[in-house]
DNA sequence: TACTCGTGGCC
DNA sequence: TGGCCAAGAGT
């Protein structure tokens, strides 16, 4: 007997696991079928993978893994080194509340990793996604895992008209009426992969999805719709400017960034303030008003551009030769100019010393 | 609650 | 080219 249209069709967590049994990616934090996850990898894998890609992630947590093979040398280390391993991944405050972390799991845990949601959930930087996660994948503990590829499939399945992000308790109830309580960890990836491979935010594979039967928003003919959204506020223009100190011999001023805040506790090459006020058009004299060390200043050509999350900076590069005997201001030391690729230097920054090392070596 | 907090790839 | 997007957490 057919089914009466309006009527729901659950969506099938076997179907979805089936799905997953055949198309189960390779990845590099992800245990062999059948093998055992390490905790620790899948906790230090789903850090890096919060609002971060795949690709993007893959490459740091190699290099993680073969520095830090386990949480007590990880625990040991100083937190300058982990701040320099995961310098160009974004969201530093990850990598402080790594260091922390491992140290709370030392300290509180005998250096084992807790096995429940509750506990897990009281680690630094493990909030309510990643606690969930580590239960399931690493204890196989049937906790319900949302992420955005969840939000979005539940989003689709149910069509929620709701907009983001205030749908997301109901996201969050709908992925758990449909959550198995068999194989959560199995589970808990494959919604998750469904929504990176499958149901994805602007062109999804209706075709290829094990749920497109059950799944209102492909029945209402435009699944790439959801979920709803409020419209974003525009990202605010700010200036600045750099400066770029060097010496004969190659050494460059740098400084340490305030723990808290913006690229905290990360180097810096010398900056002023960012404000959206500031004119870089404005006389050499103005733009050396913030500058580190007394000196005779030259604009570079050419200017930096970088995007944050939620604003968009565009710095002017001010250069001056140091004399031999300088010393480094408070708080502020020289670096080698050729090491700065080991330095804890963000992207912005890395920008700044490519602009002037290109400047310097031309003059040269 | 709403804002802060990076980066690089994609279309 | 520029907005959008990615396995969110902290405050």
């Amino acid at each position: 007997m057919p089914q009466a249209a309006e009527t729901p069709v659950r969506p099938d967590p076997d179907l979805l696991l089936a799905w997953y049994d055949r198309h189960r990616r390779t990845l590099p934090w992800r245990a062999p079928v059948g093998a055992r996850a390490d905790p620790y990898r899948v906790w230090l894998s789903e850090i890096m993978l919060q609002q971060t890609t795949v690709k993007a992630a893959g490459p740091y947590f190699l290099r993680f893994l073969e520095r830090f093979p386990d949480v007590a040398s990880l625990a040991r280390a100083p937190l300058d080194d982990v701040l320099k391993l995961w310098a160009g991944l974004g969201y530093y405050s990850r990598a402080r509340n790594l260091h922390a972390c491992a140290q709370a799991v030392v300290a509180l845990h005998g250096g084992r990793f807790p096995d429940t949601e509750a506990e897990l959930l009281d680690l630094p930087g493990v909030g309510p996604y990643t606690a969930a996660a580590i239960a399931a994948i690493a204890f196989d503990r049937p906790a319900v895992v949302v992420d955005g590829n969840v939000e979005r499939v539940m989003a689709r399945l149910f069509a929620v008209e709701e907009p983001m992000p205030a749908a997301k308790p109901r996201l969050r109830r709908l992925a758990a009426e449909v959550a198995p309580v068999r194989r959560p960890g199995d589970y808990a990836q494959a919604t998750m992969d469904l929504g990176a491979t499958i149901c994805t935010p602007k062109s999804p594979a209706c075709a290829l999805c094990p749920w497109d039967d059950p799944c209102r928003a492909r029945a209402g003919g435009a699944p790439q719709t959801y979920p709803r959204k409020t419209a974003k506020a525009a990202r605010p223009q700010r200036f600045g400017v750099a400066y770029w100190v060097e010496r004969a011999d190659g050494a460059v001023l740098v400084r340490a960034r305030p723990l808290k805040g913006l690229l905290g506790g990360m180097t810096e090459i010398p900056t002023g303030a960012w404000d959206e006020a500031i004119d870089l058009s404005a006389p050499l004299a103005a733009l050396a008003r913030e500058a580190p060390v007394a000196g005779r200043w030259r604009r570079l050509p050419g200017e930096v551009e970088h995007v944050f999350s939620h604003f968009a900076l565009r710095l002017a590069v001010l250069a001056c030769d140091a004399p031999a005997g300088l010393k480094a201001p408070p708080g502020a030391r020289w670096a080698a100019r050729d090491a700065l690729d080991g330095e804890a230097l963000p992207s912005v920054f890395r920008k700044v010393a490519a602009l002037a090392r290109a400047e310097f070596s031309r003059k040269a």
